[in-house]
DNA sequence: AAAGTTATGTTATAGTATAACACAAAGAAA
DNA sequence: TTTCTTTGTGTTATACTATAACATAACTTT
C-alpha cells in the first residue's frame, strides 16, 4: 500500500490522544501512551502478545491484562480498531472524525492495512440492515487480497515466467 | 430472526453434503457428518469447544484437533462459515449456490445469524477494492445489532415503561 | 490528610487453535 | 489378495489469545 501519508498520520494521531484525552479527562498514562506508539509504528496490523514482547524489550515488563487494558482504553476512545479476521490491532487513521464505522483493505502479501470506509459501504450495509429490519449497531468489514504493490508485484512475476 | 425455514435449510444442508462429497470424491465421514449436524441444529452461531463438549456428552471423545480438522473440511467446502467477530461457526443456509462471499447479520440479543449477502454490498466491496487498486480475495462482512424480533421487543418493554 | 476513584501489578486460569508424530482405514495398483 | 499410497483420526504437547479476581498504587476531591 505504502502510503507516505502513514507516518504523519500516525504523529497525528499520537498528538489527537492528547488533546482528546485532556478535553474529556481522560488519562493517557505513559503505558497507554506507549501502546498506542507501537501500534502506531506500523503499517501492519499488530497481535497483543508482540506488543507485550517489545515492551518487555524496552525493559518495561507487563503482565498481558496491561496490555489488554490499554487496548481497551485505546478502543474505547476510538483511537485503534481490532482487527478481527486477524486478532490484531491497528492505529486509527482519521481519529478525529465523526467516527461511523471503519472498514479495512488488509493485504495477504506485504500485511499492511488501509482504512477503507466509505458511504457506498456505509449505505450497503444500511439497506441491507433495513431490508432485513435488523437494527444494525456495530459492523466488521476486513477484505482480504492483495494491495496494489503487491497485485503489481505479482503480475510482473507472472509474466516474467 | 426466527425464520422457520431455518430446520428446512439446514436439513438440506446435510444432504447436499452428502451429495456433494460423493460427486467430488471426499468422504464425508461420521466425525464430519457429526460436526455438521451439530452447527446446523442451531440457529446461533457454535464454538468449537462446545462442540468438542457436545460430542463428549455423546460418549464421542475427540481431542481438539479432530474437530478442528473437520471444521476445516466443512469450511473448505464451504458447508459452513466461521464468524471472525464471533469465533464461532455456522451452517451455510445455501450451500448449493456457486459462492461468492457470504454476509452476515448477527443479533446480540437472542444470538442467532442471518446470512445476507446480497448484489449491493457485493458491488460496494467490489468497488471500493476497485477504488483502492485492491485485488479482493476475501471478505469479512459481520453485521451485529438487533434481530427484528429483538428490536421489536425493546421497542415494546421502552414503551411500557 | 482522608476518602473515593481510577489505573496498574500480579497470579491464575479460561478459551482458541495448531504442530508433530503415531496409527488406522479406505482406495488404487500390483 | 496383497501391497502400496493416500487420507483421516488419535494423542500429546504446546502456542496463542484473553480475562477474572484481588492487591496495590496513584491520582482527585473534599
Amino acid at each position: 500500500m505504502r502510503h507516505k501519508t502513514h507516518q504523519r498520520c500516525m504523529r497525528s494521531t499520537l498528538k489527537w490522544a492528547e488533546v482528546l484525552c485532556r478535553q474529556k479527562g481522560m488519562r493517557l498514562t505513559p503505558g497507554r501512551q506507549r501502546v498506542l506508539e507501537l501500534i502506531c509504528a506500523q503499517r501492519e496490523p499488530i497481535k497483543a502478545y508482540d506488543i507485550l514482547r517489545r515492551l518487555q524489550q524496552e525493559g518495561y515488563a507487563p503482565h498481558p491484562p496491561t496490555v489488554y487494558r490499554a487496548l481497551e482504553f485505546l478502543l474505547t476512545h476510538k483511537l485503534i480498531h481490532r482487527l478481527n479476521s486477524c486478532n490484531a490491532y491497528v492505529g486509527c487513521t482519521h481519529p478525529r472524525d465523526s467516527h461511523g464505522e471503519c472498514y479495512f483493505l488488509v493485504c495477504s502479501s506485504c500485511g499492511e492495512y488501509h482504512e477503507c470506509c466509505n458511504d457506498r459501504l456505509a449505505n450497503a450495509i444500511r439497506r441491507t440492515a433495513k431490508d432485513n429490519r435488523f437494527r444494525a449497531t456495530h459492523t466488521t468489514l476486513e477484505i482480504h487480497g492483495l494491495c496494489r504493490v503487491c497485485a503489481a508485484t505479482a503480475k510482473a512475476s507472472r509474466a516474467a515466467l
